[in-house]
DNA sequence: TCCCAAATTATGTCTAGACATAATGGATAA
DNA sequence: TTATCCATTATGTCTAGACATAATTTGGGA
């Protein structure tokens, strides 16, 4: 591995493991430059490296921050919900239905799985089935998904290094149709995304929304 | 602006207009710090930054290439219907319905304005309504959109900068219904898409998918 | 003729400087 | 007290070298 790259993965691993914290202000230039002895281009590297990914950000004289969890970049990278609906000036409400821990063969492992409800201003906007892996994430025994919704929890907590999503369209069977208040065989938009933290799957997830309340947005290309 | 942006401006605006094609080989970082007459480092990093976003790539010994149309990222970017039908081995057709030049306030100017069924295997697979602005592409006015989908011509005529999306799930309607040859209220997944090329609008794009039959796919992060 | 070794070439990384630029914060003047 | 100027500081860009690395070409020997 190359000096630039071991210095931009270092600080990307303090970032991601939360030692720095969003907002927060890193080494200057000169204080890396001390602490891997190496010429200040090298650093620069790094550092332009972690801000074209969007981790860091730059200013001149002030130095070099730790960007907001993108909230900029594609909003298919991960949805949450939560901060959607109430970014919108909604009201949010998670309704936790179903929870319990058994064994998984797709996440290999001791896992927790959850059924619930997102609710924006009292009205059911999605139903949420989701398996959370508890040897990735062992936190997860412990948290209060009545008080936060497992996606904003998840976010928040584990750092993912990988996303993948499938969107599909889905006539509502009873069994969501009455979990969402819509009809049956109702055109709802479900979205499948397994998150990995390196080789592990953190989470996967599938959410079925209403079709006439949501739809998904991506843009990419510069501007 | 920087003398490495220019450098990379430069390129970067030599293979989108098609000067540099696919494939071929592009001046060596020698011959460019003549051209510029500037240090290697300075043309390394232009270069370096192209690479980065996937326009060119690096070999040693070989020198720089442009890159084939990116394939292997998010797919979300642009789906080429006819390119992935053919891709799992179906036979892909492209039905034109109808094709009309009219002027459109949304993409202020003449606009040819299409209607067509995307089929795979004779089977209806999406019913596309798609608006080309004339004032960024005149050579859609006489292309021949019954040999080749409008999609896949545009994928290879015009160097985009920009996209944008929007997915939602849809109860087919009657119309719809029809062309698709589903049910009405059946569940479809419509994709709705803005194409730019700098500031000017190219393409919008609407098209309604037979849910049972279609899915998107998009994944994020390294590996 | 075929295969291996050496020379060549283009990129990859790094250094130790330089000057430029922008923003901050304190000192000075109105 | 307020406004303005200036020094400081961190990043931004660039140079002219250096050695490393990988792959291709070439030349020679079996």
């Amino acid at each position: 591995m190359t000096l630039h790259r071991r210095i931009s993965r270092d600080l990307e691993d303090r970032i991601r493991s939360g030692e720095l914290r969003p907002g927060q202000r890193i080494p200057t230039e000169h204080e890396l430059m001390q602490t891997y002895g190496c010429a200040r281009m090298t650093v620069n590297k790094a550092l332009s490296q972690l801000a074209g990914d969007g981790l860091i950000e730059r200013r001149k004289r002030a130095g070099s921050f730790v960007r907001l969890p993108r909230l900029d970049t594609p909003v298919l990278e991960i949805p949450d919900i939560e901060v959607e609906v109430t970014a919108r000036g909604d009201r949010y409400r998670f309704e936790l239905l179903n929870a319990q821990t058994r064994n998984d063969s797709d996440l290999n492992g001791p896992t927790l799985s959850l059924t619930g409800i997102h609710y924006a201003q009292d009205r059911a906007l999605a139903f949420e089935e989701r398996r959370i892996s508890l040897t990735a994430v062992p936190e997860a025994a412990t948290a209060d998904f009545t008080v936060q919704s497992p996606g904003h929890w998840l976010l928040q907590a584990v750092p993912w290094t990988r996303v993948e999503h499938m969107v599909s369209a889905l006539a509502a069977p009873a069994s969501i149709a009455a979990r969402l208040g819509v009809d049956k065989g109702a055109a709802c938009l479900v979205v499948e995304r397994r998150t990995w933290k390196d080789d592990a799957v953190v989470t996967v997830v599938r959410q079925a929304f209403d079709g006439t309340a949501y739809r998904l947005t991506a843009s990419f290309g510069r501007n």
